[in-house]
DNA sequence: CGCCAGATTGATACTGCTCAATGAATGTGG
DNA sequence: CCACATTCATTGAGCAGTATCAATCTGGCG
C-alpha cells in the first residue's frame, strides 16, 4: 500500500497538485488529540513573541492553529535570517535527535493560536499510529524542499525576482492559485525588515525595490497588503511562469 | 518510549551530538534489505551522471553506499543551484506526495556505487516497521536542518565566510571533528564553480576569495584538497567558532 | 499631541559579477 | 609519447547590484 493511501486524514485540500488522489490532506484537531491521547491545550500568543527558541529544547510540538510564525535564526554577527514562513495548519518542532537542541527561533508576527502537544505522547502516537508518522515524515520532505526553493531563491535571483517569487508563494499558499486576475491581494503580515531578512536583502533595498515593481505596475505593497497590478509579468519576474513549478504546499493540514 | 530508543540499528556513530545515546545510527544494509524485503540491488555511476533529474519521478530510492552526490536545482535562466552534498550513508529519493515529481537533480560528482530500493517495497516496509520510519522522519529533520544552515550562510554570510563555513562543514562531516591542527586536509570532489553553485557565487570570485584565504593563511586548495592552514582562524571566519553550534550530521548512516 | 516603529529617499562605498584573455591540468587518439 | 582538445583555474579591467549611513517622512497609538 502506498504511504498516500494509508487512512487517516478526512477531508483533501483543494490546493495542492496531488488534489484529489489522498495526499494531501486535512486533519481534524479532535482525531489528532485522539490519536496523541493528548488533551486540548491552546495557548494564544501575541505578535513577536517565540514558541521556542534557538539553541534550547522544548518538551512541546506546536500546531500552527491561527497567525503566521517566522522560523529564523541569527548568526554570530548578528545578522538575522528568516527560513520559513509557517501558516495556520503545519505542525512544529520536529528535530533529527530527541535531545537536539534547535538551530533556529519560531517568532509569532501576529496573534498566533497554537496547540501544544508534548513531545513523549506524540512521539508514542506515531510508533503506535503508522499513519500518524508517515503524514508526518511527509510534511518534513515537504519543508525540505521548501527550503530549497528558498535557496535556489537566495542564491541565485535578482533582489526583484527574490521578491516576486517569495509574493507569488505566499499568494498560492494563501489563496490556492497563482495570481490571475489585477487587483487580487492578500495580506502580507510583514515588515520590510522581515522580507528582507527572508531575502537576504536590507530593508532599504527592499523598499526601493518595491518602489520599481509598483512603478513598473507590477504590484503595490501597501500597509501590509499585496495587490497584483500585473499577474502576467508578475509571474513572470517570480520563476513560477516558465518552469511550471509550484509553490509547496504542506501535504498535511491540521484544522480545528 | 522516545523514537530514538527504538531498537533497530546497531551501532552508533562518534560524530553526532548524540553519540552514545542510540540516536546517530549505523544501519547494516543488510539488515535493511532484510526489513524492506528487497533484493540487494547495486548500481555504479561514473561521475556526472544522474541518479534521478529535476522535473521526473523515479521509482526508486537510492542509498549512497560510495562516492559523493550534489542535489541541484536549476532556475528558469539557467542559473544553478546546489542544495546539499550527500555523502555515502544517506539515503535519497523522499517526497512530500507519492506521485511528486522532483523538485531538484541528484548527480554524481564522483564515481559512486548506489544500492536501489524499489519505492513501493520501502514504502511499505516503513508502515509495517516504525522503526524504520522514524528513523528516516529524522533523516528528513535533519535535511531540514542543513538546508537551513545553508540558507543562513547564502543568505547573510560574505564570500570569505561562506567559504569558510562550507569547507569546515564538510570537514566535520568527513573526519568527525573540526579541524584542530594545522596541516590536517581534506578531499573535496568539487571544482571550483561547484563550490560556486553551492554558495551562491560565481566561480571567478571563489577563485579571488580562495587566494585571498591562501594569502592570508587560513587555508589552502589546490587539486581538490583543502588543507588546513590555521585552524583556529578558519573556525573563526566559519562561524562555528561563535556560537558553539555544531555541522548538521545525518542520525542515521546506512553502511555495508 | 507627541512618540515611535516602520518606510522612504539620497549620497556614497563596496562586494561580487561580467567579459575576456591566459595558463595549468587532464584526457584522447594516433 | 606527443599533439591536440577540453575542462578547470587564474588574473585583470570595468561595471552592476546591493549595502551603509543618515536624514526625513508617515501612520498608528497611548
Amino acid at each position: 500500500m502506498p504511504l498516500s493511501q494509508i487512512p487517516n486524514a478526512s477531508g483533501t485540500c483543494p490546493i495542492c497538485p496531488s488534489h484529489g488522489k489522498g495526499m494531501c490532506q486535512k486533519m481534524r484537531v479532535e482525531d489528532l488529540l485522539q490519536t496523541v491521547k493528548a488533551d486540548r491545550a491552546q495557548r494564544t500568543y501575541p505578535a513577536g513573541e517565540s514558541l521556542y527558541q534557538q539553541g534550547t529544547t522544548s518538551p512541546n510540538y506546536f500546531v500552527v492553529l491561527e497567525g503566521w510564525v517566522a522560523l529564523s535564526a541569527t548568526l554570530e554577527d548578528g545578522e538575522k535570517q528568516i527560513l520559513d514562513f509557517v501558516l495556520p495548519g503545519e505542525l512544529l518542532g520536529m528535530q533529527p535527535y530527541d535531545d537536539a537542541s534547535f538551530g533556529h527561533t519560531a517568532e509569532t508576527l501576529t496573534t498566533t493560536k497554537v496547540l501544544v502537544l508534548p513531545r513523549d505522547q506524540f512521539d508514542e502516537a506515531m510508533i503506535t499510529d503508522p499513519r500518524l508518522m508517515s503524514q508526518v515524515m511527509r510534511m518534513a520532505a515537504c519543508r525540505e524542499a521548501r527550503a530549497f526553493d528558498q535557496m535556489q531563491n537566495i542564491g541565485r535571483r535578482s533582489a526583484r525576482n527574490r521578491i516576486a517569487h517569495m509574493f507569488v508563494g505566499l499568494f498560492y499558499q494563501l489563496k490556492g492559485h497563482f495570481p490571475q486576475e489585477p487587483g487580487e491581494s492578500i495580506e502580507l503580515n510583514l515588515t520590510l525588515n522581515h522580507i528582507g531578512d527572508a531575502l537576504g536583502l536590507t530593508n532599504v533595498h527592499v523598499s526601493r525595490t518595491l518602489g520599481e515593481l509598483r512603478k513598473q505596475g507590477l504590484l503595490h505593497l501597501n500597509q501590509r497588503r499585496m495587490t497584483v497590478l500585473n499577474p502576467i509579468a508578475l509571474m513572470q519576474a517570480s520563476g513560477y511562469a516558465a518552469t511550471g513549478a509550484r509553490p509547496i504546499v504542506s501535504p498535511l493540514r491540521i484544522v480545528v
